[in-house]
Formats: C-alpha cells, sequence, structure tokens
DNA sequence: GCAAATTAATGATTTATTCAAG
DNA sequence: CTTGAATAAATCATTAATTTGC
C-alpha cells in the first residue's frame, strides 16, 4: 500500500512489514527456543510464513537477530532496574554497590528440545566438540529462554511437526555444552546428509 | 587437499583458500574503489574467480567485509603511530596530548566513480536525497580510497571492461552526500531493471 | 475527528568482535 | 600470526503509534 513502486500494480513496499499471524509465529518459534535458524529453517519458516502474506528468507532472518539483540536488550535493561530498585533499598548495606551486568554463568539455560526429523526448535551446540569437521554449522548457543510466559498458543502445535518425545523443559546437560538427545558426540548432522549450514549457504 | 569429506573424490577444505590469482583479482577491485559489491557484482565475481579454483560468492563476500575491516584498523594502526611519534617529538608543547581518534570529518573523500552499464566498481551513495523511494538499496558509502599505490597493475584490465568514461579520483562532490553521474536523484536503479539490492537478495 | 508533527518500534545494513583453521 | 568465517553490537531508515493544535 505505501510508495507506488513501478507503473501500475504491484505497491512495492520498502520494507517488509508483518502481519499479526507471522508475528505470531515468529514469536512463538522464539519462545520455542530457536534463535539463530539455519538456513534450512529459515526457509522451511519462509515458506510457511508467505501462506499469511509477502515474505523472504532474509525477513525471517533479520527478525530473528533483531528480536534476539532486543530481546537482550530489555533483559538486560530488566537487570539493571531490579539492581537500581535494589540498591535503593538497600543503601544501608555494607559495600556501596552490587554490580547489575551479565555476571551469573549460572541462568542461561542453553538446553532445550530435542529433534525432529524436520530439525526444528533446535539449537546446535555451540562448540560441536572439535573433530566434528564438515563445515561451518556452528551456530551459536541461545542464551535466555525465560521469559516464556508459558502460553502454548496455537498455531505452532498446528503447524509443526512437534517434539516426538516431548520437550525438555527442565535443564538437564550440565556439562556447559549444548544438550543433545544423545548425549556423545552432538555432531551437527543429523536427518540426512548436507548438514545444515549457515544461513549463508542457501545465499550464493 | 585438506580434511578428507565423504568417501573417495572431492576433498572439500573446510573453508574457502584463495589462489594467488583469486587475492590479486580482488586487491585489484578494493583498490579500484569497490568495498561492498552488491549481489550481482559478488555473483560476476564469482563467476570471475571460478576460473582460479574453486569459490563461492559468500567467500567474495566474507573477503570484502574482512578486507576493509582489516585496512581500516591498519589504518588506525598507522595513525595511532603517527601519533604517538608526533607527541613523543613534540612532548614539549604545549597541551599535553593530541587525540589520534576519528575526529577529522575531512579527509575520507567519498566520491569515487562513474558507471560502466555492468555496475562494477561503484558504490551507491548513502543517503538517497530521500524521497527517492524504491527498496533499500543503500550500500554504504566507503571512505578510505586513499592509500591505493595507484599500481594499476595487470589483471583488471584485462578482465573486467572498465570505466567508459575513466575514473574519477579527483574530488568532485562536496554536497556531502555521495556523487553520482546526474547529479540530481541518485536512486538506486540503473542499468535495467531490478535495482541491484543487497547480497542478501540472492542468498534467499 | 483528523492530519501535521513527534516519538517509539523495528526492519535493514554496516561495523566490530570473536572464533578457529592453516 | 594471518585470515576466513560467524555472530553480536551499533547504526541507519522507515513505518506505526502517539500526541498536538485546530
Amino acid at each position: 500500500m505505501t510508495l507506488g513502486g513501478g507503473a501500475a500494480g504491484t505497491p512495492v513496499a520498502s520494507r517488509w512489514n508483518p502481519t499479526k499471524e507471522q508475528i505470531n509465529l515468529l514469536e512463538n518459534l522464539y519462545r520455542q527456543g530457536l534463535r539463530t535458524p539455519t538456513a534450512d529453517q529459515i526457509q522451511e519458516i519462509t515458506v510457511r510464513l508467505k501462506t499469511y502474506g509477502h515474505i523472504e528468507g532474509k525477513n525471517v532472518f533479520y527478525w530473528f537477530q533483531n528480536h534476539k539483540a532486543r530481546q537482550r536488550q530489555k533483559e538486560k535493561q530488566d537487570h539493571l532496574s531490579l539492581f537500581r530498585q535494589y540498591n535503593r533499598h538497600h543503601r544501608h548495606l555494607h559495600p556501596p554497590f552490587i554490580h547489575p551486568s551479565p555476571p551469573p554463568n549460572v541462568v542461561y539455560e542453553p538446553c532445550y528440545i530435542p529433534q525432529t526429523n524436520l530439525g526444528f526448535y533446535v539449537q546446535q551446540p555451540t562448540k560441536p566438540e572439535k573433530f566434528v569437521a564438515v563445515a561451518g554449522g556452528s551456530n551459536m548457543m541461545s542464551r535466555e529462554q525465560d521469559e516464556s510466559k508459558n502460553y502454548i498458543d496455537q498455531e505452532t502445535l498446528d503447524l509443526f511437526p512437534m517434539h516426538p518425545t516431548g520437550i525438555l523443559k527442565e535443564p538437564v546437560d550440565t556439562t556447559g555444552n549444548g544438550c543433545c538427545l544423545a548425549s556423545s558426540a552432538c555432531t551437527s548432522s543429523f536427518s540426512g546428509g548436507t548438514v545444515d549450514r549457515m544461513y549463508f549457504d542457501f545465499f550464493f
């Protein structure tokens, strides 16, 4: 509707304007723990979202980048306010200030979800145990994951074949690496061949 | 040659290892002023470089990113050493220190090159004069551009149809915006239809 | 009510930082 | 130690919310 592009028909908006449904689905995926979707995941998500309106893979890619970053910002803000509040209330206590910043190596459960054969809702382990050889499929592990108000609302469960064995909600992996179903290798290869690579791989 | 991938034939190197010729060409393009090649440019460059060995678009993309960044670093380092040297030599002068950092709004000529129909060697203007409407093809303007030791060595001229009207070496545009051949609109559309978009566009 | 003017959100790009192969 | 690859942070730019004066 905005900014007439060429001559007649197509309006050609200068940027993607997501619909409610699209946002809904994306946020659901995010809540499910998806942070840095692989190329294949982006592809699939894009296809799904096309039923609600025009969208491209890059939009999905960008959305996750931005959302992740801005959630992180927001979280930092929240922690900061908590910190300020705390300090206000405990001004009398001994050392002047308590540092708000990111210290906790404690929270941020790295572990999520089992893998469907479609490889959805899965983050690959941060450091694939060395020796994993084949190409750089090293998705960073996601932090956060809390903040899920736990409302598993519509969409998600309809649209995707979910968790064959159920979603792990409890932290299980205490190794510091990500978790896998099969505890051992954690290679990034699964479900057939090509090893899901970075988003870049299907750019070119 | 490194890291045997599958069973037999293809070695599948874990990362691109550029040949001399490839580097040569890339550096030439860089010296020509190319900083952030568009999708089409990357495509074309990639094709060219394939004659010297295996390469993908993303390699080209990354190369320019890294090279740009590291040239900048180097430049900063150079400036810093100059600064240090200066301060060493002028320690006796009045105010204690001269700040080395990025201040000069003075240098960094923004203007380069006319457009061939192939759209090579061109950076799009930073801010397309508002009202430019069509899609986000806003390549950042490149700074630097000096440091070209001016040796237009082999390769380049052979491989590509260069500058029909010649390369501007003198700064011309003093408006603060980038320069265009046609001074007015500076829209990002040229040479046929699709409006060369960002690299991402041919990722998806 | 309703546009023009501001402000807030957020999509898109670029830059900086980090990781690891060779 | 260099540098390809990947991610995160910072920034730019456009669209939507909203405020404001009429």
